[in-house]
Parts: C-alpha cells; structure tokens; sequence
DNA sequence: AGAATATTACA
DNA sequence: GTAATATTC
C-alpha cells in the first residue's frame, strides 16, 4: 500500500485504467465515497467488491461469540448496496474468505489493473493491505488506499514542531483552524451504469445469509436499529433537528441527545464528511450543540492519530509506568460487572444496555469504565476486550483511548485520583432514575430518591418496592469509599512519574 | 470528561 | 448552621 499521506490521481489520470477494483470495507455506502470516487477518476469501468474476512470473523467464532449484531449490520448495508447496483444492471461480489487471499484473486479473475480501498490505520487492517499490495504487486497489478472515514488522519495536523499531538485540546483548535482552511467537502461517487464493469457469470453469487457465515440470529431488528446507508440518512435528517440540544441534553442516559450515528460511522453507512460539513456550517451559525458534537468528530480524529502514531497503545498503557499497577483482577467480580449485577444501580443499567442493544451511552461508558478499573481494581485491557465483543460501534482506536483515558494510563487522560463516585453520577445525570427504571425493572418501584443506591434505603421502602437486596437485585459488591482508597495506593506507584 | 475534605463567607 | 470556594487526592 502506498505509504503517502493521501491519495494523489495526478500520476494516474495521465494514464486511464480499464478497469479498477473498489473494495469496500469500513466505508459501506455508495455516495460520498472516497474510493469509489478514486476508481472513477481514473478507471473506465469500475466493479466492487466486499469480502467477510475470515481472518476477523473465524476468531469471533472460535470464541463462541456466533451472535453478532455487527454482522447483521454489515449484511444489512452489503445487501442494499447489492440492491442499488442491481438496479444499474449490475451487482456487488461479495466473498466469505481471507480478504488477503480474495482480493488478489478477484482483481486478477475481473482483470483489473488496480484496487481501490478506504485506508485503515489500525495495525492489523495495515499488515494485511501490505500483504494485499504485495500479491498485487506480483501480479503488475497497484492497491489504492484512500483517506476515508477519517477528516484528517496520521500526519495531516501537527504542532509547530511538526510533532504528532498527544493532548487533545490543542490538537483541536489546530484541526478546526485546518479544517477552516481546507474542508473537507463530500466526493462526487455517483456511478452511471455504463462505468459499471459487467459480471461474468461465474462471479453472480447470491448473498450470503447469515447462516453461512457461520452465525446466529441477534435482536437487532427488533431494535428498530435504522440499518444500511438508508438508515444512516434517517438518522442524519433525525439528529440534524436535535443538534442544537445536543450540548445540554447528551450527558443525561434517559434523553435522546446522541446522534446514535457511531455504528454508522464505523461501517460508513454515513459519510464523515458530510456529518463535519453539517455540523461545522451549524457551529458557524452559532450553535453551540453543533461546536460539542464536532468536538466529537475531532476526538475520532484524535484517536485515529494517536493509534496510528502508537500503535503499542493495543497491548499496553500509552504511558509505560501504568503498566506498572497491579490490577486485582477478580474474576468473579469481572463477571458480575459483564452481566450488569454489580448493586451499582447506574452501572448496572448501563451494563445491561450494552448487552441487550449493543449500544451504551457516552457518559455511561465512562462510568462503568471508572468502576471496573477504579472500583473494582480490574485491568482496563478487560473491559477494552467486553467493549470490543459486545459495542456496535466498536472501533480500536476509539475503544482504546477512552479505556486508557478512564484508566489514566493514556494520552490526555485523566488523573489518576480522577475517580468516578457511581452514585453521584447517577444522581447528577439520571436524577429521576428513569434510566435507571428502563434496563433494571427490578428498581422500578423505588423512588428517585431511593434508586440509586438502594442498599441505604429503608428498609420498610425497600420492601414497599419489593426490593430485596441479595434476593431480587445484588447488594454492592463493593464498597466505593474502601476501593477508592485502594485505587489510590494501587495507582501509587505511578506517582512522581506521571 | 471528579470527588472528598478543608476552609471561608455570611446568615 | 449552610453555601460557596479552595485544596488535595
């Protein structure tokens, strides 16, 4: 893969291609597309192609995790995007392979002269495009990686001293100043019929069905979830309504504040540059809920960047002494946390979202983030690997910096005697508890006052709300003040050297 | 992107 | 006595 910073067609459009390969990945959509966009400057005829990976999927598997909304999702937006091509006569190639393997091959059975491809930065997604481009290579044919889902990425905005930025408040100002200078506008990628390489007939198979991929049936219909590019754009023209609120209403679990477009983002069912362009002309005119929000696009960035820069944050602390603390690790508590039983009403409401729905809200994965590393004293790199089995939206770079960032052990995180009280965020931000009442139906009964931490209610109105701590919901497992106070030695040795 | 505790301000 | 503010972790 080419190692340059973003894609040049100069030398291209000098010599045009017959045919190029788009292989989609992260960036599952039509419109907006920066690959597609690519192939078509520069190719006559353009085929495209997605390949359910088995060198991601096969390990999921063999964990035994066969229920997956993410590959539903996927499903979802890869059969619309067969749909749209269908309706232009042709259709989308879609493999249940090695990608490394059945890309190579693909390109050399459509005999195209080059791929196309959406750049991936996190280290895996980087070995296996250069053992792509290698194959290709070796067959006179070039692999394309195009800056995608990202606004700016690896070396597109640094400090003075041309050094990549590790606090994200200065990184910001110098991505909005860059970015009011340089926008990034959405690509022209619409395809006329005609540009569109027909298929032998060897290469029509029908889709998979989930099924064949070796997985099982989720929830996710029943979620109502808005799937496939269609879906995003409800979401978009949704939230393009709220944006203004979002400032003020995003912290509170019980409100519809969030945009709920990071699955999207993920998969690129929405295009980041049309989410920046909207919520910066918003910003512009003065809304503060758009400023907050870009913020957010500005922390994707940031992380991106960082992983691409420190690509050692996957295994260890982004700051080497923090790989000094000794976790205490307790499997039972571990467990009770995964399953949302903790007697922590907050935590476990927002443990039991994510379980349920795939989705937990911003502010509540920072409070159960804080508890498992903080409270329960459990290596951050667990709750990392939960977050990345069970989150929709699960994106490395992303995952990792904020586990790092609740940890303390990160970039720009916070300190390290920064700890979350779980009753007083849930009294801040779930005041009425009616979060609280949503994923825990055993609480319900039990009044605002009394929810959020039911073990010093009254008796007599705990059993007026048929709560029963140990027999119908879990006392705490522990006790904040005491696992406050071993935080603070556990971190200690870190002290000094911060 | 905090919380706990000490101190001060003012009724 | 409580509320605002400062300090420490």
């Amino acid at each position: 893969m080419t190692s340059e910073t973003s894609f040049s067609s100069e030398p291209l459009r000098a010599r045009r291609l017959p045919l190029g390969l788009v292989w989609l990945r992260r960036d599952l959509r039509l419109h907006d597309h920066a690959a597609l966009h690519a192939a078509l400057r520069v190719c006559d005829k353009v085929a495209l192609a997605f390949v359910f990976d088995r060198d991601i999927l096969d390990p999921l598997l063999q964990r035994g995790l066969r229920a997956d909304r993410r590959v539903e999702f996927i499903l979802a937006a890869v059969a619309e995007i067969d749909a749209l091509l269908h309706e232009r006569g042709a259709a989308l190639i879609v493999r249940h392979e090695r990608a490394r393997e059945a890309i190579p091959a693909l390109a050399a059975e459509l005999g195209a002269q080059a791929v196309f491809c959406g750049r991936d930065d996190e280290p895996d997604a980087l070995e296996r495009d250069a053992a792509v481009e290698r194959a290709l290579r070796a067959d006179g044919r070039d692999l394309h990686a195009v800056k995608e889902h990202m606004i700016f990425e690896r070396d597109e905005v640094l400090t003075a001293q041309g050094k990549p930025y590790s606090v994200f408040t200065p990184y910001r100002t110098a991505w909005l100043a860059r970015y009011d200078a340089q926008p990034q506008h959405p690509l022209d990628s619409r395809v006329q019929p005609e540009r569109l390489a027909p298929l032998p007939a060897r290469m029509q198979r029908p889709l998979p069905t989930l099924s064949e991929l070796g997985f099982a049936p989720t929830n996710l219909r029943e979620l109502k979830l808005p799937l496939g590019a269609t879906g995003a754009r409800e979401l978009v023209d949704d939230f393009q309504r709220r944006i203004d609120d979002y400032d003020q209403a995003r912290d509170y679990p019980a409100r519809k504040g969030p945009s709920y477009l990071s699955v999207h983002l993920r998969f690129g069912t929405a295009s980041v540059r049309e989410l920046a362009a909207i919520a910066w002309a918003r910003q512009q005119a003065g809304s503060e809920g758009a400023r907050v929000w870009l913020s957010e696009l500005v922390w994707r960035d940031f992380y991106f960047q960082i992983l691409f820069h420190h690509p050692h944050v996957v295994n260890a602390a982004f700051k080497p002494t923090y790989d000094r603390i000794e976790w205490r690790n307790d499997p039972a508590q571990y467990a009770a946390w995964c399953e949302g039983r903790t007697g922590y009403p907050l935590v476990d409401a927002a443990m039991r979202q994510i379980n349920e729905t795939g989705y937990m809200h911003n502010r509540l994965r920072m409070v159960v983030a804080s508890f498992l590393t903080k409270d329960l004293g459990i290596d951050w790199r667990w709750g990392e690997r939960y977050f990345a089995d069970h989150l929709n939206d699960f994106d490395l770079a992303a995952n990792n910096g904020g586990w790092q960032w609740a940890a303390s052990s990160g970039c720009d995180a916070q300190p390290y005697f920064r700890i979350f009280n779980p009753v007083s965020q849930s009294e801040k931000f779930d005041a009425n508890g009616d979060f609280i009442r949503r994923y825990v139906p055993e609480l319900a009964a039990l009044s605002a006052r009394d929810i959020h931490a039911p073990w010093k209610a009254p008796a007599a109105l705990l059993q007026a709300a048929g709560v029963s701590l140990g027999v119908t919901y879990p006392a705490p497992i522990v006790r904040h003040d005491l696992a406050r106070a071993e935080t603070l030695e556990r971190y200690a040795v870190v002290k000094g050297e911060v």
